[in-house]
DNA sequence: CGTATAGTCGACTGAAATGTTCAAGTATTG
DNA sequence: CAATACTTGAACATTTCAGTCGACTATACG
């Protein structure tokens, strides 16, 4: 997972998004207004929060986007997964063949790396974005450990 | 702190010194053809590690460069700021302007994420690395769950 | 119906970051 | 002196970032 300031772009127009849809539909000229994000960068970034439902759109007047899903569905791994998209790539060219060498011993590194910050990510929703006066994520943060979870330890590490 | 596929680069070419480092000082001819990174862009990284006081120099035949501290004293957190250096990151602008109206509500997430993945990176050093014969980063991180993610969306590898 | 609203799509731009390559140095060993 | 290897800097193709523009489609409303 890759960490750029497109994401963030995103999350921000989301929250904004997330505040203001109790009133119908929110139109990305108003969410450029206030966020002083470009018009046209944001429709790029919702067409991709779109195709991957995300949000929803309403045409014509009186449109807008709205989230096409509960706020405390949305996380914000699922954000920036979806504009970051494509991109790619475990070090080792593409699965196994790492160096003979070496075994790219970076790959547990990232790999392991990689899950975490998706973990750290995936607990936060925007529903924990909008209702915090302040530092409450960092309480919602701590919190997440693996007691949620009844006991299945499985072993999904390893696949690329 | 940014992640991108930089920092992997670097981290991977300072596993290939922090191994062969006991011989004498490694060239970046050796780790060039070794990591297949290219020699001139090893130059760069290897610039700003040494001005970073995490490598050592040593000029003429023979030379190459050496871990300036402890193999456990260097820590994957290192190594990417150095290469990455001109991070930065909290969203507005420098420190508290933020947005009046919402006091960029972002401003915890992201200094919170950053603070996580940097505990993270810091917290993995070239020893963990390099004594590592297989998964054990793996099993230092433990138990964490995926939580509500339906086990297999196509992009579980993200990776810089 | 016509028009204004607002999303949709595609192409195009300038700036920056990625990686790479080339070239000219300097320090050190033998 | 010559070979080795780090040091520096410039030029370069490619990609991503962020924004712009123009044309199009769907729809609410007067």
């Amino acid at each position: 997972m890759r960490l750029t300031t497109k994401g963030r772009f995103a999350v921000t127009a989301m929250i904004d998004l997330a505040q203001r849809q109790a009133n119908g539909p929110v139109t990305l000229a108003g969410i450029s207004e206030r966020q002083k994000i470009s018009l046209s960068y944001l429709e790029q970034l919702f067409g991709k929060l779109r195709r991957h439902s995300i949000v929803g759109s309403v045409r014509g007047p009186g449109g807008g986007y709205r989230l096409a899903r509960a706020m405390n569905e949305v996380t914000v791994a699922d954000i920036i997964a979806a504009v970051d998209e494509p991109l790619d790539a475990t070090n080792c060219g593409g699965q196994e063949n790492c160096q003979d060498e070496q075994r790219c011993m970076t790959h547990d590194l990232w790999t392991n790396l990689n899950k975490r910050m998706h973990e750290y990510l995936a607990s936060v929703s925007l529903y924990d974005l909008v209702n915090q006066p302040k530092a409450k994520a960092v309480a919602a943060t701590i919190a997440m450990d693996d007691r949620l979870r009844p006991a299945r330890r499985t072993n999904v590490a390893v696949s690329a």
